[in-house]
DNA sequence: CGCCGCTTTGAACGCTCGTTCAACGCTGTG
DNA sequence: CACAGCGTTGAACGAGCGTTCAAAGCGGCG
């Protein structure tokens, strides 16, 4: 709770934070200047020291955003109590839409190593509870049957970092769409690339 | 060829680009002072700008280093003239064995926009060769039949993605060995998730 | 030994950037 | 109108960094 202040402030720092997330991603941490971040909403850079203590905690807040979605997404999808395919698929159509469209690129391929011992853990420990969710579901997956047996630590680096590196290369003047992208990433990285039963999945949509 | 100097001076250039390398991918590009480098060869920073000009031009070198050997990988697994899906495995195999026993977790993960537009440009022309290397072999594998019908662009940066985000969580003191990585890895991204044939790959070993 | 070219040094410069802070509107309330 | 507070400003600082350069070291050849 000392991330919040005043309802009124709320908003101001979402925007801040919507600038950075943008600016970091473009420069890295330590590229973007605080001035830059202020430049773009038209402020001082002074002024953004009025919301966040210094650019560390707004690179924290960042991470906290970002991983408070992840977190959310993953619980929806479970309660739902789909089989693991369809909870895989749903959570990677989720994802990709989350990283596209929400946060322009910026999930978690924002530097880590720019934040202190002390943050760099509360992160870490949140995105490995995220891993822990995934790999549960891979997991759950090859116990029921529905897919090859494998090691889910492996595949769910995988599939973090298939979608994660999305960010790199989207560009949102290109001719594919998120939705489009999203159901093609989900139908490579659940369906698999060789010949096999696709039960659920929509049309194959090899969309050039 | 102004990047070649005289052949003594090439293992220092190679030996700072190393150091470079690791610095960048610890901190990022703005992270990384140049002392940073030099001090871990036991030089001076000043020494550096008689190898290189600027620091600009250690990362462009660090690009270079990596595509050079990427580039090769791809030319010699296709020279063999093996079906499409034991090259991808080759492939896979290979590039994970690279990034992470001889780039140390350094390959197409350093900061890219740090770069002026010219070399900028050079670096992802570079690379742009490389994803349609990839693109080439999966469609066809996919002409072949070999492979279930999809969109070789998409699925090129699924697997890219996947290999170079390794760098992102690898440790070299964890339980699993680069091989054994690389074999999950192949395994998934080519053999694919969902049951089925799973041709010529080795034992599953789902290592833990 | 004495010279020469390659390599290295270390100090210095200039610039950028994160951070601080006292002063200043602006807005609503008494 | 006077006051109070939040939000904002802009200037200033100090530190760190990339880069330059004149001078020194070093090794081999004549």
């Amino acid at each position: 709770m000392p991330v919040q202040q005043t309802p009124a402030s709320a908003d101001r720092r979402t925007e801040i934070l919507k600038s950075a997330a943008a600016a970091f991603r473009r420069r890295g941490y330590h590229g973007a200047s605080v001035d830059e971040i202020a430049s773009a909403l038209a402020m001082t850079k002074g002024n953004l020291y009025y919301y966040f203590r210094n650019k560390e905690e707004i690179l924290f807040a960042c991470h906290e955003y970002s991983l408070d979605i992840l977190v959310t997404l993953l619980d929806e999808v479970r309660v739902e109590g789909l089989p693991p395919d369809q909870q895989l698929r749903k959570l990677v159509l989720a994802f990709v839409h989350l990283i596209l469209d929400e946060l322009h690129g910026t999930a978690l391929t924002l530097d880590l190593q720019a934040l202190s011992p002390p943050l760099l853990r509360k992160v870490i420990a949140r995105r490995d509870a995220v891993d822990r969710g995934l790999r549960r579901l891979l997991q759950q997956g090859m116990d029921d049957g529905l897919f090859a047996p494998g090691d889910p630590k492996m595949i769910a680096f995988a599939m973090m970092g298939a979608v994660n590196w999305i960010a790199k290369w989207y560009d949102p003047a290109g001719p594919m769409t998120s939705q489009a992208i999203g159901e093609s990433f989900a139908d490579y990285l659940i369906g698999g690339l060789r010949r096999g039963g696709l039960p659920d999945s929509g049309p194959p949509a090899p969309a050039r």
